[in-house]
DNA sequence: AATGAATGAGGGTTCATTCAT
DNA sequence: TATGAATGAACCCTCATTCAT
C-alpha cells in the first residue's frame, strides 16, 4: 500500500500533517502486529485480535495495509534494514574479523530490542508468500552471506579461531530469532544488557586462544 | 487418548499384537505431524496434510489421537523426554560443570537430530492449550533450571567463566530451536557433527580461559 | 435524491447556475455507473470504481445520489424514458402495425446505443430494490404491452404473419439488452447501422408474406 | 475438483454407487446455484443461499466443489456441451445453410430449456476469472464462428438472404440468452414451444424470399 | 480400522455507508 | 463540496471435529 502525495499544510510544525497521523497509525498498527506475530506466531494471530488491541475494528486495519501479508513483509523488510544498518556500522567501525562481528552483532540485537515487536517475526519466514519469501530471503542470505564471511575473514586475520562459519552464523542467528520469544522490554534484562551478553558469548566462543 | 484394555492373542510371538500395531502407527503419525509441524508451524500444518502423507484419510487420525492438540502436547512430551535423557547422561558421565554442560548439550542434541521432528516442535509452545502449556512448561523450566544450575556448577567448581547464567542458557536454547528450522538430516552436515560443533561453540564461549 | 431550492443567482446567462452545475455533476455520475454496470454488472460495479472514473472520492458521490441503489433505479428511469420517446415516435409515424414496429425498434435502438450505459442497465433489473422493481417493473410492462399490441395490431391489419406476440417481444427484447454486453460505440458498426440491421431483422422475422 | 476412482461394488444395479451419489448431488448442486446465478446473476448470488435452498451448510458445498468459480465454470462448459450437440446433429441432418440453422437453433433451444438453470447462466460472462474467461471465451467463439460461417454458407447457396452474419449471429444469440431471465419450465410455453417458435422467427428473418 | 459426508466456528477481505472536518 | 477515516454486514473459504457406516 503506496501513499499518495499531499501538499504540506500550514501548522506544518504545530499539528502533525494528515501523512505523519497516517504514517504514525501505521506504524503501530505494523508494531502491534509484529508483537502478536512473534508470541502466538503468524497464522495464529487474527486481524480481529490486533484491531481490537488498537482499539478499532478489523475493516479499519485495510485502511491502512492491503493484506495480513504486506503486514508480515513490511515486518521482515524492517528487521533486515536493522540488519542492513548493523553491517554499515560493523564494517565502518571494525578493524578486523573479530571486531567486526562483535560491533555486528551488538549493533543488530540492540536495534532489534529498542523496537521489539517490529521485527520479531523472523521465525515466520514460511508464512511469506512465496514471491515475499523470494524478496526476503534474498536479503537473508545477504545478511548471512556477509556474516559468513566475516567469520572467515577473522579466520583469515588470525582474530578467530577455525570454526565452520556456516553453523557459526546458523548458531548465533538461532539465539538472534529465539530472543523474539522470551525478550520483555519491560523485563529484568535491558536490551543493551543482552546485547553486550550475547556478543560477549559468541565472541569467546569463536575467538582465537 | 487411553488404550482400553484388549487380550493378548495368539501368536504372540510371530504376529505384532493389536497393541503393538496400535502404538506403532500411533508413532507414526506422531512423527509426521511433528515434522510437519517443524516446518511449516503447528497451525499452518492441516490434519488433512499429515494424513495424506501416511496414506489414510483425516478421519482415520482420530481412531489413534483425540485432538490435533494433543499431537503436538505428545510431541513436547516427546522432545522433553531427550532433554531427560540428556541430563541423565551428563550427571552420570561429567566431572565438573563444564564436562556436564558439553555432555548434557551434545547428548541433547543427537537425540534430537536422530529423530528430528518428533521434537522439533520446541517453537510451537504457544500453540499449546492453556492446560497443556502449563504442563509443558513446568518441564521446560525443569530442564532450563538445571541447565542454569549446572553453569552457577561450572562458574562455582572453576571450570566456566563468569557469564550470567540465564542468558547463557537462553542463548544456547535459541541456537538448539532454530536448528528445527534449518537442519535437514539428509543434508551437508550430519546430526552428529553439529551437535560436536554446537558444544564445542559453546563450550568455547563459556569456559573459563 | 432531491434538490433543495436555491436563489438563482446573478450571472445567470453566464456561468452555470449550482443547480445546473449540480445537474451536470450527477448526470455525469449516472453516465459513468451506467456504463460500468452494463460491462461488469450491477454488484460487480464498485462505487470507489465510478468514483475513480470521475477524478473524485467515493465520499464525494453521496453528495448526489442517497444510495448506489438509487443509481440503477435512475438508470432504468432513463432507459425507460427512451422506450417512451420511441413510443411516441412511432405512435406518429407510423401507420400499420409493421410500420409502427419498426420505427419503434429502429428510435429505440438508435436512443439506447446513442447513449449507451445510460441504459444498458436492462440487464440488472433483479438488483433493483423491491419497491423499485415494482416500479421499474410496471413501466417495463407497459412498454413490453404496448409492444405486443403493436404485433397483435400488425396481425390484425394483415401487415405482420400470426406470430406468437409474447414471444415475439420476448425474442426481441433479448437482442436488444443483450446488445449492451458486446456493443461498442467506437467498434465496427454504428449504433444506426445496427438499429437499422436489427429493425431489418424483426422486420422480415414477422412481417407477413 | 476431480473424483478418485472407486471400485464398483456389488448391488450395481439396486442400489447407486457412492460414485453415483456423488455425481447425482455434484449435479444439483450446479442445477441449483446455475438457477440461483440467471436469476440473481453471480455475484448476487451466495454459497448461503444456494446450499439453503438445497438443506445443507454452505461448508457441505465445498465437500462437492473447489470453489464458487468452479461452479460457475462447470455451468458455461455444461452450456456449451449443449451447443456441440446442437452442432453436430444439425450438421448432420441439414442440408443447406437454413436447415442447419434451424436444425441448431432449435436443438440448441430445446436441450437448453430441458435443463435450465445448468446451463442458463451464459450472461455472467464476466464473472468468470481471466483463464477460465479464457476457455470459455474460446469456446464461445467457436460456437458463434460456426454459427456465423453457417449463415455464410446459407447466403452461398441461396437459402439465406443476405444478411449481416456477425449482427445476426448476435442477434439471436440474444435472444437465447434473454431467455434465461424469463423462462419458467412450468410456465405457458413449454421449452419445445419455444424452440420452435424462436427458430421459426429467426428462419423467417433470414431466409431468402 | 477406516471412510465419506457434513457441520460450525472462525478468519481474511470487500464494500456500501456514515460522519466529522 | 469533497475528503479521510472508520464501521459493520456479508461473503468466501478453511479446517478441526463428528458420526453413521
Amino acid at each position: 500500500m503506496v501513499r499518495r502525495g499531499r501538499h504540506a499544510g500550514a501548522w506544518k510544525n504545530v499539528v502533525l500533517t494528515q501523512d505523519e497521523q497516517f504514517a504514525l497509525k501505521r506504524r503501530a498498527l505494523l508494531r502491534q502486529a509484529a508483537r502478536a506475530f512473534s508470541e502466538k506466531g503468524y497464522h495464529d494471530t487474527s486481524l480481529t485480535d490486533v484491531a481490537k488491541a488498537l482499539g478499532v475494528t478489523k475493516s479499519a486495519l485495510y485502511y491502512y495495509v492491503d493484506d495480513k501479508q504486506e503486514i508480515l513483509f513490511e515486518c521482515h523488510k524492517l528487521s533486515h534494514d536493522f540488519g542492513d544498518q548493523a553491517i554499515e556500522y560493523a564494517e565502518k567501525h571494525g578493524r578486523n574479523g573479530r571486531e567486526k562481528i562483535s560491533l555486528l552483532v551488538r549493533t543488530y540485537l540492540e536495534l532489534l530490542t529498542s523496537e521489539l515487536g517490529a521485527c520479531a517475526v523472523l521465525l515466520e519466514f514460511n508464512a511469506l508468500t512465496p514471491a515475499n519469501r523470494k524478496i526476503i530471503g534474498r536479503r537473508r542470505d545477504t545478511f548471512e552471506h556477509y556474516f559468513r564471511k566475516l567469520v572467515q575473514t577473522g579466520i583469515a586475520d588470525g582474530s578467530l579461531r577455525k570454526v565452520d562459519p556456516k553453523l557459526t552464523v546458523f548458531f548465533f542467528m538461532g539465539a538472534v530469532n529465539w530472543l523474539t520469544r522470551w525478550f520483555d522490554p519491560s523485563g529484568e534484562h535491558s536490551g543493551e544488557h543482552i546485547a553486550k551478553e550475547f556478543a560477549g558469548l559468541l565472541d569467546a566462543a569463536i575467538r582465537s586462544r
